[in-house]
DNA sequence: CGTAATACG
């Protein structure tokens, strides 16, 4: 069984003060995907940096203490690449890619769109970026994990309020769009697939006015996978992370 | 409200 892992810890050194290590050696997932780093390995404690029994990978963007992802892996892949090898999406390390043979997994920290839709043209090159590549592997024979931060809620019951949010980064009509979009390329959103219909499953909720406690929040993180995967799928949930951070992390159990 | 450097989410 393959544990594979992806979270938005909003701050790795941060998250490393609030129980980071502990979690993992709990989880011990084989494969993790993180988001939102916010720091180049050399600002990391080395035991943050390269845990025992994990190789890590960082693909962190070239302002400091901004986005930033990462790989930690118990499996040596065949071949990691720390970006799309598109220069305006790998300054932001946005992107993590690693080839482990009987599938290609992408970990991505997708753009938030920013009020007034400023920064949407951006998000949905990146957006296109992502699928682009996953398409190369398909053609290719290969099976694709797409995980991460989508900065998105894709339908009314993956966010507590819906119709508030409609002018909203996050839920705006074209990033719904696009993930509506992925999935008519044959991806499937397995969480969504497993839970079809039940609003309340979030992934992540805002630090103001005690939202989590209330669970008013979004599903911003998902797994998309491929056809070829989907028999292998045996579980995915949602995990309680550390206390204090504000996305939690998603776990998919493959029997591979 | 929180992270990590004064912007970003």
């Amino acid at each position: 069984m393959l544990n594979i892992c992806t979270w938005n810890v909003n701050g790795i050194r941060a998250c490393h003060r609030k129980g980071f290590l502990d979690w993992l050696k709990k989880e011990q997932p084989d494969l993790l995907c993180l988001q939102e780093t916010k720091a180049h390995p050399q600002q990391l404690a080395a035991e943050l940096r390269q845990p025992p029994g994990y190789h890590t990978w960082f693909a962190s963007a070239a302002k400091k203490g901004y986005a930033g992802t990462a790989l930690y892996s118990r499996r040596s892949p065949r071949k990691v690449f720390p970006g799309l090898g598109i220069q305006e999406f790998d300054d932001e390390g946005r992107t993590v890619v690693a080839d482990y043979g009987h599938f290609v997994i992408i970990g991505g920290y997708f753009p938030n769109s920013q009020p007034e839709g400023r920064r949407l043209d951006y998000k949905l090159a990146y957006n296109a970026a992502v699928l682009e590549r996953c398409q190369e592997l398909r053609g290719q024979g290969r099976e694709v994990l797409i995980c991460g931060d989508f900065n998105a809620a894709h339908t009314p019951i993956d966010l507590f309020h819906p119709k508030a949010n409609e002018k909203n980064p996050g839920y705006l009509p074209e990033e719904r769009a696009w993930v509506t979009h992925a999935l008519s390329t044959g991806l499937h959103d397995i969480f969504r697939e497993r839970h079809p219909g039940e609003p309340g499953h979030y992934t992540w909720w805002s630090y103001r006015a005690r939202s989590r406690d209330r669970n008013i929040g979004w599903r911003l993180d998902y797994f998309l996978v491929t056809p070829g995967i989907l028999g292998h799928v045996a579980q995915v949930s949602h995990l309680s992370g550390v206390l204090g951070s504000d996305h939690c992390p998603v776990k998919l159990l493959l029997d591979l």
